[in-house]
DNA sequence: TTGAAAACTTAACACTGTTAATTAACTTTA
DNA sequence: TAAAGTTAATTAACAGTGTTAAGTTTTCAA
């Protein structure tokens, strides 16, 4: 059985691979300029094999995602130390603020594109990642209100506000949409003070 | 100068043609899909003629885009009426999430796609219909600010949250990612609320 | 009617994702 | 050890993409 086992180890090893360079591959030029072949060319094999390893390139672009997911994660560990929950979520926001300006390409994966969701639909599995990271989030806002702090509300409604104000937010900046409302130089103190708006505005006075 | 005027004519013609035929298109079949070859069969042309009346496709997706707009300030017009500034913009909400639900093909086109914004920049045109509708927003917080029905803050602030919120609201349902907080058939009711409690929540008590 | 200018098309380039058929490599069995 | 079987990887190809250069047809003025 050690044979068996070492195969599935290779095999592993070259799913990686792919993985691993595919998101170098649009980190460095962006989401677009990945095709198949060119990920083939950088991991010396040929653009077929690929397919091998995965449905599609839908499905190589998923688990791209998924990584983006760990990555965001991580960034999200430090807010268990915040004991106030608006100031929790504050956090939370700049954090999702700070992901998306920084990781661009991840972030037009993760909550732009539809490639990844049409991957997932095939594959009928979950989204695992972004379900915790939504999680977190309800959570946090069931906080707040079981403590008072914000205005009663359904949890559902007022995440999906928070989380849709961000995520709109990043996405117009990272679209160039933004630098229409306001001078470029001056989008992302505004998109910061937009969600500090949001934060002191839902608070309850 | 009668013959010079009928050609320019002509040529206007064949303009809005691609560009009509165009639009049913990503309208039927959706963005992905528009091809410059099947735009060209489309009105019986050879493909290589658009490019004799466009630089390239993310131009003519740029004036699609225009008159996508048009549509969208059309719904607008109604808002006069309404004297009430949050009442008011609650409404423009409304009408852009409605908008955005209605003609997605459209939305993907405004706000999300680059390639209308590269457009904008290779042609150092303006993003004329869109600052039109910015400026109706920023006018309306600005009215509610100065009748003392909202916090008092700085416009852009606000216009920018309140823009981010309503477009990101769409996006994600456009995304297929609002499902992943609420079930597919609450996704647009729960779309509404969220945006009632904003309206709500920046109400000045 | 001829010649220039404008409008349009054909052919081609360099790409894209993906599939079927084929070859190379490794494992197991006789 | 040699043959058979299985898995891994490749080559060739299809049908499509945006776009450019060169050639053809049409239109109009002198």
């Amino acid at each position: 059985m050690g044979i068996v086992a070492r195969k599935e180890k290779q095999k592993q090893e070259i799913r990686s691979l792919i993985l691993e360079e595919s998101m170098k591959l649009f980190v460095e030029e962006g989401f677009s300029k990945v095709s198949v072949r060119k990920i083939a060319e950088r991991i010396q094999y040929s653009p077929t094999t690929l397919y091998l390893y995965f449905k599609d390139k839908n499905e190589i672009l998923f688990y791209c995602c998924e990584s983006g997911f760990k990555k965001m994660l991580e960034q999200n560990i430090a807010l268990a130390l915040i004991s106030d929950p608006i100031e929790r979520l504050h956090q939370m926001g700049v954090n999702y603020l700070n992901f998306g300006l920084e990781y661009p390409e991840y972030y037009d994966l993760m909550f732009i594109q539809e490639a990844p969701m049409s991957a997932l639909i095939d594959m009928g599995a979950g989204w695992s990642s972004g379900d915790q990271a939504l999680e977190a989030l309800k959570m946090i806002v069931q906080d707040a209100m079981d403590k008072g702090l914000v205005v009663p509300a359904k949890v559902e409604t007022v995440a999906m506000a928070v989380w849709s104000m961000v995520h709109g937010l990043v996405s117009l900046a990272i679209r160039q949409r933004l630098d229409k409302l306001v001078p470029a130089e001056d989008v992302e103190k505004t998109m910061h003070e937009s969600l500090d708006w949001l934060l002191k505005t839902m608070k309850k006075a």
